[in-house]
DNA sequence: CTGAAAGCGCTTACAG
DNA sequence: CTGAAAGCGCTTACAG
């Protein structure tokens, strides 16, 4: 079966291809009588219009690019849900590309503008400032709208979605404070994200609020590294609390803990920052910081078709609210 | 900035537009010094074809399409994580589609069609045979290659890469019942998966063969549902070892049993079947069939490009190896 | 080895 | 309200 183009439509229709064309973009402007004619025999033919083809004449490919990471990591693909659903919703198709640690940054931007996308979602967050400048540049000069999604630089006013993540952490180890710890360590990772600086930020403002010592040290993403590190710790450091930027790393360290016999919440209180599903399989539950991955994936994509429409938009750094999940972790 | 495009590149060059056009797409039909010369302006100029002009004029857009029902769960993130790796490689662009429960199959077809995909990786296992012919036959008529990733259909032959579902569950069975266990569930899910179908099948065939009865009950993939369920379960059932056919729900169990007084494995031998990041995270870890998601993925994307470019392919149902990891949760 | 020209399947002013 | 025609930025026979 060979694709059925306009012209296949046009001539069932005993129009002219212009009209068919009018019929799928500018409806209002066909006569009704022979439009339903059209949408009938293009309804028959189960008539598509080559994606492509409109791309091209139209300057508009309904395509937006996502810039992500790392897929597999479950928060980047909680986020590819909630972009999906509204992309799907107002008809956007999603291309998919990967920057990582050893791409050649600029390259894969050149590949994204050459793909004709209309609109990027950044969801990146693991580069330093230059490279970060660098790729909003390379963005900014091909005049494409982008959006960072769970991203944040604050050095240029570029729109963005997420939760204010030095607030909330603030707002947790204040909590902890309040229920008596003095011991309260953040764990963070060895990789350079930006939001894990807010993270850190907002940590280390509630000890000193506190007068204590801030206590943050980094670990890695890897679980078996990650239990060599915490035996380690564990053995040279008097903890009563620990709050780290993954779930998954708070789990691992309860494991840990209760190998070296160590009681959770009893003797070393827990508290994640993502509320993950990996939240919910620890035992006991962790307590979280719960940020709403799907949701700021659906909105930054929202976000993103009102600039590709140029709809007005009032505010261009949308920080979604959060609330804290009491689980087992912290009884 | 404009988009600089291949006119631009011409004139600077001194040649004809047809000219770069051969020095980026048949570079030997091209005398070297002029060669050189084009290759010159366009790095000088930054300049990548448009894609979307490409795809139209050349009938292909280097571009695959994924259809997946959920990217959120574990295992189709890391099957993303393979394909995107293998993609990148060989210059494909990837293209995102949902196709879920409530989504019009056909409908989402037909877009996958209108995008002009070049080949389809199809990781979507929820359908019935119904839906899946369908779909198998929409693509077929738009004569576009396929591949099966970590899916199965055996009405038709259409290429598939995955592992021996079947074979894996019924080797893991029978390491249970060789270590003596006669009351050995397994856990599946209330969706409909046709690979679940092929672990149970597995399963059963080992139960049988010991003369023991098979015992499959199914469950949901919420926490909170099957904590209510694992609860009850246990209160009214024997159970002497458990096989999940998600780790997820296997790590959900040990925490429900824990609870309720019996200890994994002592009292209670629990294995998953995937091998997600999930089964480090479990206290005790988890005892697991390896499936290599990321190469399923990978392996998937890779045939995909043969079948693309018409390379022979002899092997159309790729099942790749697996392995058994013993850990805690079997002792 | 190189260029002029047609064409990919659409959209969109421009006439009428 | 409708059609003829140009054009989107490329590729690819076809001449030369």
């Amino acid at each position: 079966m060979a694709n059925t183009t306009i012209y296949d439509v046009a001539g069932a229709a005993k129009v002219s291809l212009a009209t068919v064309s009018r019929v799928m973009n500018n409806p209002e402007k066909v006569n009704p009588e022979t439009r339903e004619k059209v949408l009938k025999v293009i309804k028959d033919l189960g008539y598509r219009p080559n994606a492509i083809a409109r791309g091209l004449a139209s300057r508009k490919s309904t395509t937006v690019g996502i810039i992500m990471s790392d897929v597999s990591r479950a928060a980047g693909a909680q986020l590819l849900g909630g972009i999906l659903d509204v992309a799907k919703k107002y008809e956007y198709a999603v291309k998919l590309f990967e920057m990582d640690e050893d791409s050649d940054k600029k390259e894969v931007m050149r590949q994204v503008v050459a793909e004709q996308v209309d609109g990027i979602l950044f969801l990146n967050d693991e580069l330093d400032p230059n490279e970060m400048g660098m790729v909003l540049n390379h963005i900014s000069d091909a005049q494409i709208p982008v959006v960072l999604c769970n991203a944040c630089y604050d050095e240029k006013d570029i729109p963005s979605v997420a939760i204010d993540y030095e607030e909330a952490t603030y707002d947790i180890t204040k909590e902890l404070l309040q229920s008596g710890k003095k011991k309260i360590y953040l764990a963070s990772t060895v990789h350079k994200y930006a939001i894990n600086y807010k993270k850190i930020a907002g940590y280390t403002k509630a000890m000193k609020e506190a007068g204590l010592e801030p206590l943050v040290f980094r670990t890695s993403g890897d679980v078996s590294i990650n239990t060599l590190h915490f035996q380690e710790f564990l053995k040279n450091n008097k903890v009563e609390a620990i709050i780290a930027v993954r779930d998954s790393i708070a789990v691992n360290f309860i494991n840990v803990a209760f190998k070296q016999g160590f009681k959770v919440p009893d003797d070393i209180v827990v508290v994640g920052l993502q509320n993950t599903k990996y939240a919910l399989l620890s035992r006991p539950t962790l307590t979280c910081v719960d940020t709403p991955v799907y949701d700021i994936g659906a909105v930054s994509m929202r976000l993103l078709t009102k600039f590709m429409t140029h709809e007005d938009v009032t505010d261009t750094k949308v920080l979604l609210p959060y609330k804290i999940v009491e689980r087992e972790s912290t009884k």
